[in-house]
DNA sequence: GATGAATGAGCTTTCATTCAT
DNA sequence: AATGAATGAAAGCTCATTCAT
């Protein structure tokens, strides 16, 4: 969130901040208008709508998620070593900026969102895990059902950490990437 | 939702129904007595208000899920047969009646709901992983963090299933079950 | 107005009232409702919206207007005393509801009209200048403009005697009258 | 509009155009700031506030009439001639710009102009009734009416042709003042 | 002079809830 | 028990106006 208005900026994490407190239905226009320290009217200039300010805000977000996708698969030597990469980074990009998740969850069923499921972090990450399924590294299962098998499992530990009264230490961290990884992999199975 | 008050079962369904078509928000009180064939008031001769509605039905859909896990794990010789069990018995309840799926996706970050975390599910299943680890079968991850792993697998791909534009197959359910199984298992594994 | 619904009554006399004295501008929902003391939320059982009240009034209104004509065209033994008839009912229709009479006026050019001109008087007393013309009582102009230009005359007068400084006298009211039936009649005339 | 300062006059034309085609409503001065091809706030080196542009403009555009109405009143030889070239002159004018005909209309009913009436067109007309009633050549009635009279048949029937389905032609502009005519003429009357 | 981002009062509308019937 | 008209606080949004640049 460096490369944006003064007053863009301070409106975007006005209302995810609101949203994370306070759920969707607590982040009126008047109240994310006061917490960004400006007029309601003021919001109106940057954005035409509440919809539009939601859904900018959610491009944004999803396109922060996709450069760490691909950051993470440019970055490791062998197609494990990139699966680690991605996961922990993910992760870490979540538990770092926990509105950032709620607010993706919360999108998902709101009324401005028009797709009902996350088809969005489709892309490098779908390819590549189809390669994987090619090269024999991956269960043949469908693309799609890994994506959200591997994202899923991100999600729910990243808001475990964040939310859970249970505490997820980095030793924690690696061992679920493992059993995801040890599910998801095709070593010594002939299925 | 056999052995309830008959106008109360309405209230129920009608209130499920709307949410799952137009989310939370698009679920008034108005819209929920029209279409359970009521009048606004009579709502409130068996709920105190909407969020008492909306906890009531969420605790009776939760007594559902736990009936539902109870009774797989109840069911099966060995423990790998039960795990199964539950998995694709919960998968069917989801896919059977994904207004139920979508409402409890919706409920967590509703202003009804005061747990941030679905530590709802805890219970029976919690103690079977405790035990599964305890025998030397299921790997030593933090119970909570198996629980939050293999909901999110079974909630993932149902709504896949549901609203996705990928056919989930029988035969994908029980790959998928396999993967999960296979991540979590500690056969072969030392660490 | 007798015959509505007592709010709807009340609600519809407030708007005309508001309408009449503050113009549209001066006629929010706020004031209608309070005016009509009833909520603000109240106009909404009876109106979707602002549109539909002030297009239900107009609707309602224009109604009494054509069935005033109608009246008055099934009244008086020549063609002349019709038009007399017609002329003086109308003038006295207006000059008894000024409320109405502003508020046509307003609605015409109001963003809830689409119809920029009113062609909504159409009906009865245009068959009757139509006719007019055909008998040869009536000059041979076109209907429409007959239309505009004794409605017109109609208009200007009542607002004259209503808004005017002038005095608008009985006497007077026939005088114009037949002003415009010797302008429109062709008596005398070969053209 | 050709002596006005540039910034001025491109601000009395965006405002003309604007409620010309969106009526009053549709005028926000943002819009008329764009439309001028200047700052919002440039308007506001002009004029005072809205109230005074729109007050400005109404009196700018009533002189252009009334100097139409002078300059037609001392060309035509006798009463009658100067009475037709009033009428097709100001219907010519009207016609030509329909954007002040609308303003007008418009602005008697808006929160700027305090009369109700349009008792702005007297001056010379008034006194040219005033005259011609002393004269025996109009019928005597009050000269204020002859004023409502006449102005409203000019009005309606350039509102006709500008927004009317019905086409307005050359003779029928020539009958329609004629027949104005012979209703306030005297000739041949004996009341 | 000119700009246009910023303001905030005020608008239309929604909806959980009440209560006389 | 059941009704549904009525309520009014609060929502999203507009727009005349100001003021630092």
């Amino acid at each position: 969130m460096e490369d944006l208005a003064e007053k863009k900026q301070a409106i975007f994490e006005s209302t995810l901040d609101l949203i994370k407190d306070h759920g969707f239905h607590g982040a009126p226009m008047s109240l994310v208008a006061k917490h960004a320290g400006v007029a309601a009217g003021t919001i109106y200039h940057y954005f035409e709508s509440k919809e539009q300010l939601i859904c900018e805000l959610y491009a944004y977000n999803r396109a922060r998620v996709t450069a760490t996708i691909k950051a993470a698969l440019n970055d490791g030597n062998d197609y494990k070593a990139k699966f680690f990469n991605v996961w922990t980074s993910l992760y870490s990009f979540y538990v770092k900026e926990p509105n950032v998740l709620i607010f993706f969850e919360q999108f998902v069923n709101s009324p401005f969102s028009s797709d009902k499921y996350p088809s969005h972090f489709r892309g490098d990450l779908y390819a590549f895990f189809a390669d994987g399924i090619k090269q024999g590294i991956i269960r043949p299962l469908k693309p799609e059902i890994l994506l959200v098998l591997v994202m899923g499992s991100i999600n729910s530990t990243a808001k475990l950490n964040v939310f859970g009264k249970v505490a997820v230490t980095k030793p924690d961290v690696l061992r679920i990437a493992e059993t995801v990884w040890d599910g998801i992999s095709a070593k010594g199975k002939e299925n």
